[in-house]
RNA sequence: GUGGCUGUAGCUCAGUUGGUUAGAGCGCCUGGUUGUGGUCCAGGAGGUCGUCGGUUCGAACCCGAUCAGCCACCCCA
């Protein structure tokens, strides 16, 4: 490690310009080892969840088709473009991949492409990262991960499913312990069989705009209605109506139809969110609220829509949001392909309670014994030790070098690992392992100790 | 992409009306003898004050530009 002086110079220059490589990239978040040991925790959770109502894991390509990511309308998407820095001037100019910004999309194009292949209605869980060009802001990011969970068949979805994903979603919510959320649900069949009833020729507008309502409220809404659609105030009045409609009871339908609206669309829409809201009913109060201000600003969606929120941070963006879609997939081909799914965004959860200092703090490590190197001891002997703990399924770290004691013990107080164990020495030395929390120190025997932690 | 606020040590921040060698706490490293961590004590490393330019005898401080971050909009997990 003997650097030259010209070398050692060249080093300290390129310190100036690395310090700012070092810095944290804006919505690109990195978590210390404590941490991301709570949230491979929380993956393992949700993956439980998810595979006990029978779903089955995939993961694509981080990376798709420009054409595919921009298929389905919102074309103002930021998507991160793939290119290589190498390639020539006049082919960069246009990239034909890009990374994908949410998992459904590429789910669309795997189903699509594996038909023959899988057994439908084809149930599959996605836990990847997703990637958008957005300005980053306090729960949202540019890399994240999401958490989705979708139904995909060559019929008619069954009901059933609309009122099983949020039902995944609520028992993940209790699993990982996020505190009181509401699941806001909505039908756009209700939305669209409403504004066209009243004779709105643009539905989709309409229903972007009232989304807003949590946001702006009434009185936005109906400025945005006047100002960009000009809708009448007859129109409006009767959009507001329907958008002040809440509950947390199947009877919330018969307060829309008190409305006055009629419609063939409409009604159906009505019938499904009463299925939805009755097979809810069991669970807690104002767990799940009929809404029908929501909307989801996604184009995609046609039917059941749904988002969460915490009950308690009403402010804080939406945590996991979803929905029945008729075309997605089949678009990708000449065919029916109905779908819902629902999106856990787990970065967002994860990183607000981080920052919140809720996330129980854990040690830095899962190493559960830390075997001491001690000085006069053989390097075969403790390594033997820790050979034995190990092959009997405890997680043990042998500590790298015959240092003092000293500092092999801070070593492991600073980690946090629970137990270190002293290996006997010479003939009649016995094993003596020491509880750091505690203090106590006790003989031990490596083919039986059990760690508490 | 549009608008507003902020940029001093690894982190959280002081820094007088512009004036010698820019500070604190935490963290980090070393030591306080022989085989036992946290506490305590002593010592140490670490900063061209985001960057570039201007005003001035003199700039962390004033002015401009630029970059980055935060917040709001747009959109969304």
């Amino acid at each position: 490690m003997n650097a030259p002086p010209s070398a050692r110079a060249c080093e300290r220059a390129n310190d100036m310009i690395e310090k700012q490589k070092l810095k944290p990239i804006s919505g690109f978040p990195e978590w210390l080892p404590e941490v991301r040991m709570v949230e491979q925790a929380w993956i393992d959770r949700i993956r439980g969840v998810f595979e006990s109502y029978g779903f089955a894991p995939i993961e694509t390509r981080s990376v798709e088709p420009v054409e595919v990511l921009l298929k389905q309308g919102d074309t103002d998407k930021e998507i991160y473009a793939l290119r290589r820095l190498m390639e020539e001037e006049a082919s960069a100019s246009e990239a034909d991949y890009a990374l994908h910004y949410d998992l459904t999309v590429p789910m669309a194009r795997y189903v699509a492409a594996n038909l023959n292949d899988l057994t439908f209605p084809f149930k599959r869980y996605q836990i990847q990262r997703a990637w958008r060009g957005e300005r980053p802001q306090e729960g949202r990011f540019r890399e994240f991960t999401q958490c989705d969970i979708d139904v995909v068949d060559t019929r008619d979805i069954p009901l059933h499913f609309d009122a099983e994903m949020p039902a995944i979603v609520y028992e993940v919510m209790q699993a990982l312990d996020v505190g009181p959320t509401v699941t806001r649900i909505n039908n756009r069949k209700v939305l669209e069989g409403f504004y066209r009833a009243l004779g709105v020729e643009q539905p989709h507008e309409v229903i972007r705009i009232v989304d807003k309502q949590d946001k702006i409220g009434p009185d936005g809404v109906s400025k945005m209605l006047t100002d960009e659609l000009s809708l009448d105030g007859a129109t409006i009045g009767k959009v507001l109506d329907l958008a002040r409609v809440t509950g947390t009871k199947a009877d919330v339908v018969e307060r829309v139809r008190a409305l006055g609206i009629t419609g063939d669309l409409l009604e159906q829409g009505l019938d499904e969110l009463h299925f939805v809201m009755k097979a809810l009913e069991s669970y807690p109060e104002g767990a799940f609220v009929a809404d029908l201000s929501v909307a989801r600003g996604l184009a995609y969606y046609t039917g059941t829509v749904y988002e969460v929120k915490f009950a308690d941070d009403p402010s804080f963006p939406t945590i996991c949001g979803g929905g029945r879609y008729e075309n997605l997939v089949g678009s990708m081909l000449n065919k029916h392909l109905p779908g819902i799914g629902i999106s856990i965004g787990l970065t967002r959860i994860f990183s607000k309670l981080v920052r919140e200092g809720r996330i129980a703090p854990t040690r830095k490590t899962p190493t559960q014994v830390m075997v001491c190197y001690l000085p006069d001891a053989s390097y075969e002997a403790v390594n033997g030790v820790a050979r034995t703990l190990r092959a009997r399924g405890i997680k043990t770290e042998l500590f790298h070098e015959p240092r003092k004691l000293k500092q092999q013990l801070a070593y492991a107080s600073n980690k946090g690992i629970p137990h270190v164990w002293f290996p006997a020495v010479g003939a009649e030395g016995k094993h003596e392992v020491k509880t750091l929390a505690t203090g106590a120190q006790a003989d031990a025997d490596p083919e039986s100790w059990l760690p508490e932690g």
